[in-house]
DNA sequence: CCGCAAATTGGCAGCGCTGCCAAAAAAATC
DNA sequence: GATTTTTTTGGCAGCGCTGCCAATTTGCGG
């Protein structure tokens, strides 16, 4: 067990301390080719005793494609993200690939700087949310010859794969039930629209749909910032303020729901009798209040696994709909 | 506009096209060493016009350090580990560098298997969770040469550098708290404590202290699997059911807590007069809930940030404590 | 024991870039 | 205008590994 020196033991120090050929080495440690029992066994005795890691940098160079796989997503704070990843990481670790990251904040603009970046790696695909890219980041995918994923969003032109389902279509389903239900006085809190654009889309069909049916929503409120517990409280509350006859409310997502059912809890509004109360999402945490969040349910954590499936197989371009599931709850 | 074909523009296909050296595109592309104005924009055209995306691959391979940071979590559904790799990949990413992430899905095995994996892509620090790693993979970080950062845990000795806060003054201080609050017979549902080390220490500390005045746990719940909103509740239900006297009961978490308070409100328990909740995390949603969480609130997202910091500017090893806040809330 | 096919093995040229060094060009000095 | 100094530039040897190809060894049938 002698202690190694900062100097990093290279594959040619392996091939010489075992007595082979360096291209025996390679061989046997990625086992690919062919090579006796022994030379194994001395190979790996060596590789021991010197503490060798390979270095895939070298590695992924020399020959062509790497094992690495790039995600670019808008945000961690939002827990879609982190379910996608770890779906998606799931799986890409089972088939020793790896995982880099970086976050955009929602900013478009970021979003160009980072896929730029992620491409410098050479990934072997690109995961990202959604379709909405800059026309730079959309040219730069194409040229990069690399997979591309586009995540949690069906509602337009896919790159290359795409995996998710319609948020146009929960926006729908979501207004539909509520209609079903007899509501007509509804509102709507949410967060930033601008920036998270399937937020955006479910609002607007959800809105659409509600015209269509003769009962347009009647008031909205718009928070500034991410979606949050306390946004969600916030914005009911604001909303309440202005508009107080509504009977039911639609939020961006749980966590704002969350938000508007505490809000109610706190103030004794009757759920659903006074208020109804409508999420997206479908978080665990949904189904562990008193009376479960009336929501839908999407599948983030098999978004990712199955993107990551996509891009193990070499699978060829398409378009995954993996849709959702409408929880009717007890808060609507 | 031309489209790019697969094949990849090399820099060398930029240097012939700007009708320069490679070196002199290598030093304008990285604005490094001298160069006059007009190469400078002959280059940059050329790069614009072929639409070159350097090879960071070769690029570190050729150059000493990789920009590259290399974390090993064990887990994404644990929000803690998503707020430390939020905050940490802020700074990391306005300083350039890249993340790249597995996870270990709290087996140390795993861990050293996929530390392993990240090494191999010679990344300038490797960040992981707590103290707790096989012997392989401690010696494995030793002999790598490249920072090391162990996170939220500061009970152990540390490989290099270390940012959190001491679990075990987090299980002490909330013991001290329900102590002080006059609770006696206090319970305690967690999860997985094998695998989660950290909640492993909170909860053997908390015990000590109880036991050091003399109100010893009368009762203790563990869930297998990860710690959640559900398994928090029905934690609470069975605990209850085996011990009726309790009058507080300490959470692994606060998910767990959480679980536990809407129990207590879907049964008519009485928080806190009746039943005392104590948590550990300080999640916003905490915050939002009719009654506040009584937690610890733990610098997650600092610990990301300063640990990046350190990185970024190559720090000496050093403990860095962060502290944590007790929240006194409403549930206990 | 020989000949031929199959299994092993080693040598070496890159992969695309950076870093060093010397050459060339430009600027400054006498 | 000659010389020195400074700035700019290009050439090229690697970084550590893989992939190709040829060389060597082994196995087997006759």
């Amino acid at each position: 067990m002698e202690l190694k020196q900062q100097a990093t033991v290279t594959l040619a120090e392996v091939a010489e301390a075992a007595g082979v050929g360096e291209s025996t080495v390679s061989r046997v440690l990625r086992n690919h080719g062919s090579f006796s029992g022994k030379t194994r066994e001395r190979v790996m005795a060596a590789v021991e005793r010197l503490g060798y890691v390979p270095n895939r940098i070298a590695g992924t160079l020399a020959s062509t494609g790497s094992r690495l796989v790039a995600f670019v997503i808008p945000s961690l704070s939002n827990i879609v993200f982190p379910d996608v990843l770890r779906g998606a990481s799931a799986v890409l670790e089972e088939n020793r690939y790896q995982s880099v990251f970086s976050v955009t904040d929602y900013d478009p603009g970021r979003e160009e700087a980072l896929a730029a970046a992620m491409l410098a790696w050479r990934p072997a695909a690109v995961m990202l949310a959604g379709y909405e890219h800059t026309d730079g980041t959309a040219k730069m995918l194409r040229a990069s010859g690399c997979r591309v994923v586009e995540l949690l969003d069906l509602d337009g032109d896919a790159l290359d794969i795409a995996v998710g389902f319609s948020n146009r279509a929960a926006g729908r389903e979501s207004a539909a039930f509520l209609l079903k239900r007899a509501y007509r006085r509804i509102g709507y809190v949410g967060h930033d629209l601008q920036r998270d654009t399937r937020a955006g889309k479910r609002f607007s069909s959800f809105c659409e749909t509600l015209e269509a049916a003769g009962a347009p929503l009647i008031a909205r409120e718009i928070l500034a910032g991410p979606s949050s517990v306390e946004n969600g409280r916030l914005g009911l509350e604001r909303l309440l303020a202005r508009a107080t006859d509504l009977d039911a409310v639609y939020f961006s997502n749980d966590d704002m729901a969350l938000g508007g059912y505490f809000h109610c809890l706190a103030q004794g509004i009757a759920i659903p009798s006074q208020l109804a109360i409508f999420g997206y999402n479908g978080l665990d945490i949904g189904r562990a209040i008193p009376q479960p969040l009336s929501t839908i349910r999407t599948p983030r954590v098999a978004t990712g696994e199955i993107a990551a499936q996509l891009i193990v197989a070499n699978a060829p371009p398409q378009v995954v709909d993996l849709g959702f599931e409408l929880i009717e709850g007890a808060t609507a």
